[in-house]
RNA sequence: GCCGCUAUAGCUCAGUAGGUAGAGCGCAUCCAUGGUAAGGAUGAGGUCAUCGGUUCGAAUCCGAUUAGCGGCUCCA
């Protein structure tokens, strides 16, 4: 039989040969590498016996993807060995590979606890050690649920009896436990070179709180010693970012007991936010849009209207009003769709858009909660679109163009997603067509890459989502562009088309930020504290050496608050150590030392972040330095 | 909301075996006026989250509540 490599050359070989022969065959030291084989297109073991001629064949060691997974999904089915050797009557759900480890899911008596966990990681290292060989076999389906049945794994049981009609289905044996499979995995437990078990937590049995609550751990693998080590420093690192931390320490925000998610601004914070504001503004008066701002608390029959009040009343918080229902805003539009209603509309008008930085307040559960990253109430940089259906396009491309322009002053990365038209919707199809259509058009358009969801949009129209990451990856919606037929016809907008009749306008809903709130704490890990100057909360720091210099000092304050730049004094009687020591704590990109020297040549010495030599300058010309970074965003 | 863990001074945390609490930082006062990441001394500050139980006695053991943390679910 023939085999070709990547590198073009093909091989030929002889009688019964497996993947790993021919690994061996190519290299002795790419064997100790290889953790899968593609062939084919598809992912291979091992230990897969090779047939006939292959036009692919390509070694997927652990930097590859599908390498990686193969290694960490062996390295659960280690774990779920060990639990099974500790508490053999535990039973077994499902333990994939996931971004940056793996987890197995587990029915037990009683949760997992610490010494549990070293425990399960002790026994899985005796378990690396025996070297057990992975075996792969198929059973018939019958068979299959025999063998688990005998086994006593009835989440098993359940997963072969939904698997389709004509899948292979196979299983995976190394030593004493065999486990429902469709694999890859490594040849060997041996093959295992470092993990680390992380966390237990609850999860429901596939994901739904209907089901009953199983207990997961979550563990990581790599290939080598090495490379965990730097991934358990990295968390480290990231932990130290965390915003919850350092909105605390830079005096940014604050969570109290009484008021569980409605977080509170500190003076450090607000500065931050309202920069973030007064950006906003900015952009969107130059991209034209227009701003308005709606009540907090509206009627029930507002809320009834909008369907928020069927739809939505398990988040709203309500109220009453001299008698009456009311509900404080979960969301913007249905008072955005009055404003539109003040008058009549002409096409001529079109596309009108409307911003609104509306606070909204929803009741998410408890254990949703998170910093500022999930919070109960929060600021959304909302704005509704209105506009001819042939508009939806170009103004779709707008929005994705100015979503773009705010996330790159911040030096985001972050990617897109487009939801497609759920089971569970309203609307024409040729509405929904046409709609879903046009965010596709704008996204390949712009050669914009995007993953579809399919399914996953609002049950009144399609979007697209813009997702940020936080400093330990976990990604959170921000930006979204969201198509809605549902609103203009439940508030029967209208406009006056070229006709004279009238028509339904088309109307997206639409967030940069998503919520001010959330994007300040991930703002907070992305600088990890380290503000831009233009957010900085305090932008020039002020050290007097001995009070000789306070008169000279508080001059050049008065003179950089005249500028508009923020600025702090430090008279304290303390020494110049000290106190530089806390302005670079607290962050702040200007420190400048004034001393009986700068106080006779009316100088300034200063220093300036990343930079390890002070400059001197004269306070004109830090002046001009901090506005010149400000207005460029540095 | 669900599962598990946690709650001690403004902050970060000790508190071994039930016998009414400690450190560092911060704060206050005093000394030192000191040139680039912590000068020294003294002092104030705690119903040990809340409520209830066990006990002669609870920060410590048990239960409930509240809040936080790690997840699940949900979502900007």
């Amino acid at each position: 039989m023939n085999v070709k490599l990547p590198d073009g050359s093909v091989r030929e070989y002889e009688g019964k040969m497996t993947a790993f022969d021919v690994v061996r065959d190519i290299s002795e030291g790419l064997s100790r590498m290889a953790c899968a084989v593609k062939i084919n297109g598809e992912v291979k073991d091992l230990t897969t016996e090779l047939v006939g001629d292959i036009d692919e064949f390509v070694v997927l060691k652990f930097e590859d993807e599908g390498g990686k997974k193969t290694y960490r999904h062996t390295a659960s089915h280690v774990m779920a060995q060990a639990v099974k050797r500790i508490w053999p009557e535990a039973k077994v759900a499902i333990g994939p590979a996931i971004e940056n480890g793996f987890y197995y899911d587990f029915d037990v008596e009683k949760p997992f606890t610490p010494e549990d966990l070293e425990k399960i990681e002790a026994e899985m290292q005796i378990i690396i050690d025996e070297k057990l060989p992975i075996d792969r076999f198929e059973l018939p389906r019958q068979e299959a649920i025999k063998l688990m049945e005998e086994k006593g794994e009835p989440y098993k049981v359940e997963l072969i009896n939904d698997l389709p009609e004509d899948s292979v289905i196979s299983f995976y044996k190394q030593g004493d436990f065999t486990d429902l499979c469709a694999g890859p995995h490594l040849p060997s437990t041996g093959r295992v070179r470092s993990y680390k078990i992380l966390s237990a937590a609850g999860a429901y049995w596939r994901g739904s709180e209907k089901n009953k609550m199983l207990q997961r751990i979550y563990a990581t693998a790599f290939d080598s010693k090495k490379d965990l080590k730097a991934y358990l420093n990295m968390m480290e690192e990231a932990k130290k970012r965390d915003h919850r931390k350092l909105g605390k320490e830079l005096e940014l925000f604050a969570l109290m007991d009484e008021g569980p998610g409605f977080p509170f601004f500190l003076p450090k914070g607000m500065i931050i936010k309202n920069e973030l504001v007064n950006y906003w503004r900015d952009v969107h008066r130059k991209a034209g849009y227009v701003e308005i701002s709606t009540p907090i608390i509206l009627s029930r029959q507002l809320w009834e209207t909008s369907g928020h009040w069927l739809h939505y009343r398990e988040n709203m918080y309500t109220t009453v009003i001299d008698e009456d229902d009311f509900a404080i805003k979960p969301m913007n539009c249905p008072g955005g769709m009055l404003v539109y209603k003040t008058k009549p509309h002409s096409y001529k008008e079109f596309p009108i858009r409307v911003g609104e930085l509306g606070l909204v307040h929803r009741h998410e559960m408890s254990g949703a909660l998170h910093g500022l990253m999930r919070v109960r109430s929060f600021t959304q940089d909302d704005a509704h679109i209105f506009m001819l259906p042939e508009q939806i396009k170009d103004e779709i491309k707008n929005v994705i163009k100015l979503i773009d322009e705010v996330y790159k002053v911040f030096g985001f990365s972050y990617h897109m997603e487009l939801s497609t038209r759920p089971e569970k919707s309203i609307g024409k199809d040729e509405d929904w067509e046409l709609s879903t259509q046009a965010l596709k058009d704008a996204l390949d358009e712009e050669g914009l890459e995007y993953v579809i969801n399919e399914g996953d949009g609002a049950f009144y129209g399609p979007k697209i989502d813009f997702h940020l990451e936080d400093c330990i990856g976990r990604t959170w919606q921000c930006g979204t562009i969201q198509l809605d037929f549902q609103m203009s016809e439940r508030f029967e907008l209208e406009y006056i088309g070229a006709d004279g009749q009238k028509h339904r306008p088309v109307m997206i809903h639409r967030v940069a930020f998503g919520s001010i709130e959330r994007f300040i704490g991930i703002l907070i890990e992305h600088y990890a504290g380290t503000f831009p100057v233009w957010l900085s909360p305090v932008q020039a720091k002020i050290l007097t050496i001995t009070d000789r210099n306070n008169d000279y000092a508080n001059e050049v304050i008065s003179f950089l608050e005249s500028r508009g730049i923020r600025c702090e004094i430090d008279t304290r009687n303390e020494k110049i150590g000290f106190k530089i020591r806390e302005a670079r704590n607290e962050r702040v990109p200007f420190i400048t030392v004034i001393g009986d020297k700068e106080t006779e040549d009316n100088t300034l010495s200063v220093r300036m972040r990343g930079k390890k030599e002070d400059e001197i300058m004269s306070p004109e010309e830090l002046a001009n330095k901090i506005c010149d970074d400000v207005k460029n965003k540095k």
